[in-house]
DNA sequence: GACTTGTACATTGCCGACAATCGACGAGGG
DNA sequence: CCCTCGTCGATTGTCGGCAATGTACAAGTC
């Protein structure tokens, strides 16, 4: 009666629901950036009402993703050449921060999910250009393994709610012109698995590298679509 | 007309009212660890409805106060010997990458908000053995604007949400025992105008000092009161 | 015509009510 | 006596309603 080896069902209260719900939609761009997002229309849409819509919008004010002012409303947030440095910025920060911290110690590095992810990136990336859906998700996957190493659960929040900015981000990737993108993460995983002290430095470069990717692309796109 | 000089008149609103009185609540001790917060019972005290209350906790839980279970309620989070030096960690990360990110630019630093509030530590600073609830918060503010100068909405974020934990454990923080507790702010803030490369290694040594006291003095502490 | 003032509608902030869920207690069976 | 199951009170999750606020537009004034 031990071994029968059940997984504890997954739970999502309905206001969860409604936040993955709207967080995909925004990170797909089904709802568009700007947008406001109305409480009541959102719930007649979800089919819930309207207290599950709003601490859903209060979770995603956290992430980034919207903006909020009081009896103002809420306005998905306009995420360009703004201030796409910075998540890239604050997440150089703590992931190199949370490796070194890392390093320091003296216990074994348990890269397995790191690996698990790394496969999943490799198998899901399709060299048309873009990063498909499953990719962006295995690159976010294997980032956070990367923080959740260092066993910090604020680390971990930190970088865990940059996520969807990073989705957001991820989707004006273009695929590595000259070297490969999964090559650059093989390096980083071996680099950590070595316990190669300039593994941090090795993670701000990778980081660095894409965000003059994203920022060079979302230059080349607004400039097609001038005031899209 | 445009002199008037008038400040714009801070509204909050019930939830951010209801969320400050329990964090400072929880801060002070007044809700002790590990109690259970009922929402209707709050709501009752503060004179306000459960969402207001609800709401607030929300937030409590992602500064890390309480902690929230589906159907099961918010309990104030019992923080102890367990996790002050993870709450250290981070912030080391942060406050240090915030610092190199900011050395590596070459505008100049705008010091001024690290000596107001070095000055209200200086002033606040009563030498009892314990930090003042001032000192407290001149010190907390200290390292805020420490972060914010880097200039990175992300990371000071990231770095506020530990400031309700840092205010917690800052309560069992002894005085130095034989070097400065002011002076060492002093030499961060000088060092930083010299923008001398060490400073991220002279803020870590810093909070790991700060770590260790207050570790002490939560093992002094319980050791007196075996399970209070 | 430009500016201010008044008004109406849309939307949020806040509230209490109802149903679902949880934990504890006690009844019943082995 | 121990274990299991049903029941009950307490608490949360969720909902729609009401008042307060914001915004757009029309009317009025100089």
């Amino acid at each position: 009666m031990d071994s029968w080896r059940l997984r504890s069902v997954e739970r999502a209260s309905t206001t969860e629901q409604v936040l993955t719900e709207l967080r995909d939609a925004i990170v797909d761009g089904r709802i568009p950036q700007g947008e406001q997002l109305r409480e009541a229309h959102l719930a007649r849409q979800l089919g819930t009402g309207r207290s599950a819509v709003r601490e859903a919008i209060r979770q995603l004010v956290q992430e980034g993703l919207v903006d909020h002012e009081l009896h103002r409303g809420a306005l998905v947030r306009v995420i360009a050449l703004d201030d796409y440095p910075d998540v890239y910025g604050a997440r150089e920060v703590i992931e190199a921060g949370a490796v070194r911290r890392l390093l320091e110690r003296d216990e074994p590095i348990k890269t397995a999910p790191l690996r698990e992810a790394l496969q999943a990136l490799r198998k899901a990336l399709a060299s048309d250009g873009h990063l498909t859906d499953e990719a962006i998700a295995a690159d976010i996957k294997f980032h956070q393994e990367l923080v959740r190493l260092c066993d910090s659960p604020r680390l971990t929040r930190a970088h865990d709610t940059l996520a969807a900015e990073t989705r957001l981000l991820l989707r004006h990737h273009p695929i590595y012109p000259a070297t490969d993108y999964v090559g650059d993460h093989e390096r980083l995983l071996d680099a950590l698995e070595r316990r190669d002290p300039e593994t941090p430095e090795l993670i701000a470069q990778h980081l660095q590298l894409s965000a003059r990717l994203i920022g060079a692309e979302l230059a080349r796109e607004t400039e097609e679509r001038p005031v899209a």
